[in-house]
DNA sequence: CTATTTAGACAGTTATTCTGACCATACCGC
DNA sequence: GCGGTATGGTCAGAATAACTGTCTAAATAG
C-alpha cells in the first residue's frame, strides 16, 4: 500500500522567527495607531525599550543599550522630544550631560505597548491554545538566554 | 520555612520574537560576509526570499509577495543587478514586462543563505538540545500558519 | 594642573522606503 | 481593428533611519 505523501511544510530558518515577528510588529503599530500614538515609528522602540522609565537615561547609555551610535540615538530622541513623548532635563550627577526622560504622554505609551503585547500574547494564545503557547514562551525565553555572547559580528539589534 | 525567591525572567512578547531574530540577522550577515558576499544587505533579502529561482521573476510581482511598492522593489532589484546577483531580460510573455533573473552568483548567495539558516538552527540545537529545537520548530510553524488573515492592518513585511 | 576620557552637537552621507506623476504595451468590448 | 482601461515599469521628490568624522565642553585621573 502506498503512503500518500502528506508535505509537511518545513519552513526556512528565518521564516520561523521573521515571519511572527513581522506579524506581531504590524499588529502592534496598527493598534498603536487606533489608540491615540498614530504618530510613533517602529524605530521609536529602541528608546522605549531601553529608557529607565522613572528617572531618564542618556543619549549614550540609551545608544550603548540599543547597539547603535550616539548620533542615530540623538536623532530617535529628538524626534520623540518633538513628539512630546520625551522630555530632556540636565543630568543633576554630571553637567556636561542630559536625560531624555519620559513625559505623562510617553508614560502612556509604555503603559499601552505593554498591554498591547500581553494582549496579542492571549490572541495567539487563543489561536494556538495556551498549553502550547505556554510551551512556546518557555522555549523562547531559552533560546534567549543562549544567545549572548556567540559570535563576533555582535547580534543585539533590532527593529 | 520561607521559600527563596527564584525570579523567573518575564519577557516581554516583543522580546521573544525579537531577540532571536535579530540575533539570527547578525549572524547570519556576518556569515555571508565571511563567505564572499560581504555587499548583501538585510533589505535584499525581500528580493531573495520570493524570486522564481530558475525563471526569474517581475518586480511588480516581487513587490507584491514582498509587500512593497514596485519603486522600491526596483530600487533593490536595481542594486542587485549592480552588485552582479540578479540581471534583468525580457518577459517573452508580454513585451511590456522584464524578469529579473538570478546570475550564477545570485543562485550560489541563495544556496549560501539557505545553507547558512539549517547551520544556524543545528547551533542553536546545540544550545538547546535537539528535542527543544525541534519542538520549537513545530510551535514556530503553528504560529506562521496561524497568522494569515488577522488584522486589517495587514503584516506580511519585515527586514 | 594637565592630559585623557566622556557627553553631546554639528555636518555630511548612504540606504530604504514612500507618494505622485508618467509612458508604453496589452487586453477587452464592440 | 479601434478605443478605453488595466498593467508593467520608470522618473522625481521626500521622509526616515542609520552611518562616519569632527568638534566643544565638562569631568576625572595622575
Amino acid at each position: 500500500m502506498d503512503e500518500i505523501e502528506v508535505p509537511v511544510r518545513r519552513l526556512t530558518f528565518g521564516a520561523l522567527f521573521r515571519e511572527p515577528y513581522a506579524h506581531y510588529l504590524g499588529w502592534l503599530y496598527a493598534r498603536l495607531q487606533e489608540r491615540g500614538f498614530p504618530d510613533i515609528r517602529v524605530a521609536h522602540s529602541a528608546v522605549l525599550r531601553t529608557i529607565d522609565a522613572e528617572r531618564g537615561s542618556r543619549v549614550t547609555t540609551l545608544a550603548e543599550r540599543a547597539g547603535m551610535t550616539k548620533q542615530s540615538m540623538a536623532y530617535l530622541v529628538d524626534s520623540l522630544v518633538e513628539l512630546d513623548y520625551l522630555e530632556i532635563v540636565p543630568d543633576p550627577d554630571d553637567k556636561r550631560a542630559k536625560l531624555a526622560r519620559l513625559t505623562r504622554r510617553g508614560r502612556k505609551l509604555v503603559a499601552t505597548a505593554g498591554a498591547l503585547g500581553a494582549e496579542y500574547e492571549a490572541l495567539l494564545a487563543g489561536r494556538i491554545g495556551a498549553d502550547e503557547m505556554a510551551e512556546l514562551r518557555r522555549l523562547l525565553t531559552i533560546v534567549v538566554d543562549a544567545l549572548p555572547g556567540w559570535t563576533p559580528g555582535e547580534g543585539g539589534e533590532d527593529k
